[in-house]
DNA sequence: AGTATCTCCTGCGTGC
DNA sequence: TGCACGCAGGAGATAC
């Protein structure tokens, strides 16, 4: 499950394949993603000139004079650059192929099909999945101050908060849950009773957590071509998510678990108290 | 208008 | 061994 170190990694690691080379063609086996896949994606993406590839929130965008690709990986989806004698292998759930003039190929692998990939011609910061949305997590914009403002607008928790995108994007559920324990808050207090030292705990707590991920993330790199195509958090040393029933690091309190809105919710009784 | 719930999908773990 | 089932989750759409 791409969460944004993963989608930042991804990035990273196809961008250099990417950029100048030439679109030549363009194979879509599964046209039925989170949004179909537009008929005419293959003929509007051939024979055009990638600039570069960037990223906003979880989606990569590759860049075109005459617009953008919006790749969303979704739940489980995948890129990988395959070299010439890897193109034959043709796994489950390969759904596209990308064609390049340097001979490579970039390929979209998505078992649950949560993913999307869209053709825009709009300029992309006012494209409608974009243009809402919050700041980046590791940029100045996204500051203590900020946050506390955004809380107080709110009648959420303050997992739901950090898990809005309008709030802030790329904070998924793990890191939600991560950095909520590193700060040492209750995942379900209301958003409007975070104190102001709190604030600036949760987000030097996201930026790090996120940061740390990325930096993992990045020993998958040398290898982008022979990887499986997910590098990420796996490698990452989690403290609270998915560690219902067993001892907090910190204290050997038992984790405690619940659902919030549809999410696997962790916290430390000890560490993450639910009164100031 | 702001929140909460629903929804898409497949792979995996569990219990029989 | 195999089957049925429940669960997992990003985030837009829909329902309140």
């Amino acid at each position: 499950m791409p969460e944004l170190p993963e989608v930042e990694t991804t990035k990273k690691g196809i961008q250099p394949y990417l950029a100048n080379t030439t679109i030549t063609g363009v194979i879509i086996r599964q046209f039925s993603l989170r949004w179909p896949i537009a008929n005419d994606l293959a003929d509007v993406l051939t024979n055009q000139i990638i600039n570069r590839v960037s990223r906003r929130a979880k989606y990569l965008l590759i860049e075109f004079d005459k617009g953008t690709l919006m790749i969303h990986l979704g739940m489980s989806g995948s890129l990988r650059i395959l070299d010439k004698l890897e193109q034959g292998i043709l796994g489950k759930h390969d759904h596209i192929d990308i064609e390049l003039s340097n001979g490579y190929i970039l390929r979209y692998n998505d078992p649950r099909r949560f993913g999307s990939v869209l053709w825009t011609s709009d300029p992309i910061s006012q494209h409608k999945l974009i243009a809402h949305l919050g700041p980046e997590p590791l940029l100045k914009e996204f500051n203590a101050e900020y946050l506390q403002r955004q809380a107080q607008l709110k009648r959420c928790s303050v997992k739901t908060l950090i898990m809005n995108g309008k709030v802030v994007v790329g904070v998924g559920n793990i890191y939600a849950n991560e950095s909520l324990f590193l700060a040492n808050i209750h995942p379900r207090i209301p958003a409007q009773s975070m104190s102001i030292s709190q604030s600036v705990k949760l987000t030097e707590q996201i930026k790090s957590v996120l940061e740390r991920a990325i930096k993992s993330g990045g020993t998958t790199l040398k290898d982008f071509t022979n990887s499986d195509g997910k590098p990420g958090y796996f490698a990452q040393h989690l403290n609270i998510y998915g560690r219902k029933g067993e001892d907090c690091f910190i204290c050997k309190s038992r984790i405690q678990h619940y659902k919030e809105s549809q999410r696997a919710t962790y916290y430390c009784p000890l560490c993450q108290p639910e009164t100031n």
